[in-house]
DNA sequence: AAAGCCTTCAACCGCAGGTTG
DNA sequence: CCAACCTGCGGTTGAAGGCTT
């Protein structure tokens, strides 16, 4: 019995990734179209990193996709509505949010999150005033955004929207986009939600810098660079 | 100036669940 | 049905940089 390890230990590269190896990660997982599967894709790329690893890096760092920096308010927002709702699903939370990873999430919840809601008395495990079970007036106001929203408005039915609620700061359109955020299944995710969700920030810039730093150009739209540094 | 402490977050680890032969 | 394999998930770690004394 026992499982395989994910790679062979020996001969393995650890630790923080180098320019030169996301360059060849990017390099092959673009020139293939995507990956075949990851216990390959270190072989076929020339890294000498395990298969999770390189998983690992790509999904929570080269990712095209990815949007970088700071959580904005309302994501913020988002995630601590959907904690409440979900608990440490991270993925789950992280695919409602449209370019952050879980792994982007967790540690965002970690050392920012937690520590507000304790400022504010909020017991981040279980969104509970802490110390005591019903909340008082001053600390049922500090709650408000998450804890009560989310807990008054997800009505069973008749708001399962296939579409996602207007854009607005106001509370009740935040309970709608929880509630539909909630829903099993997502519709593809517009242009008006995306900027929501997302604070109205440039959602596609960072990445695209980051491959310019480590000498890829546009990794999308020119794929001449690609067959030059590949081995 | 420097030593120690704190914070952040990328990366790792081990397990669970799904898939395949 | 079962064992082997693969991927994804959540918890944890540790290096690096920032801050405080």
């Amino acid at each position: 019995m026992g499982r395989q390890p994910c790679c062979d230990k020996l001969g393995v590269k650890r630790g923080p990734w180098t320019a030169e190896e996301d360059k060849k990660l990017i390099n092959f997982i673009l020139t293939n179209g995507g990956h075949c599967c990851w216990r390959a894709v270190p072989k076929l790329a020339g890294l000498l990193r395990c298969g999770k690893s390189c998983r690992l890096r790509w999904t929570n760092y080269l990712r095209p996709d990815l949007k970088r920096g700071l959580l904005s308010e309302a994501e913020e927002k988002l995630v601590i509505d959907l904690h409440a709702k979900l608990g440490n699903r991270w993925s789950k939370i992280a695919s409602k949010l449209p370019g952050r990873t879980d792994n982007e999430i967790k540690n965002h919840w970690n050392t920012h999150i937690k520590k507000k809601l304790i400022k504010m008395g909020i017991d981040p495990v279980t969104h509970e005033p802490l110390g005591q079970k019903a909340a008082s007036p001053d600390v049922a106001s500090a709650t408000s955004q998450s804890n009560i929203t989310s807990e008054s408005n997800l009505e069973p039915e008749g708001q399962a929207n296939s579409s996602p609620p207007e854009s607005s700061t106001n509370a009740s359109s935040h309970d709608q986009l929880v509630n539909w955020l909630l829903e099993d299944e997502l519709p593809e995710i517009d242009d008006s939600w995306l900027n929501f969700a997302v604070n109205g920030d440039d959602f596609s810039s960072d990445w695209l810098l980051d491959y310019q730093s480590i000498g890829i150009e546009d990794p999308l739209f020119d794929g001449s660079i690609l067959e030059s540094s590949s081995n």
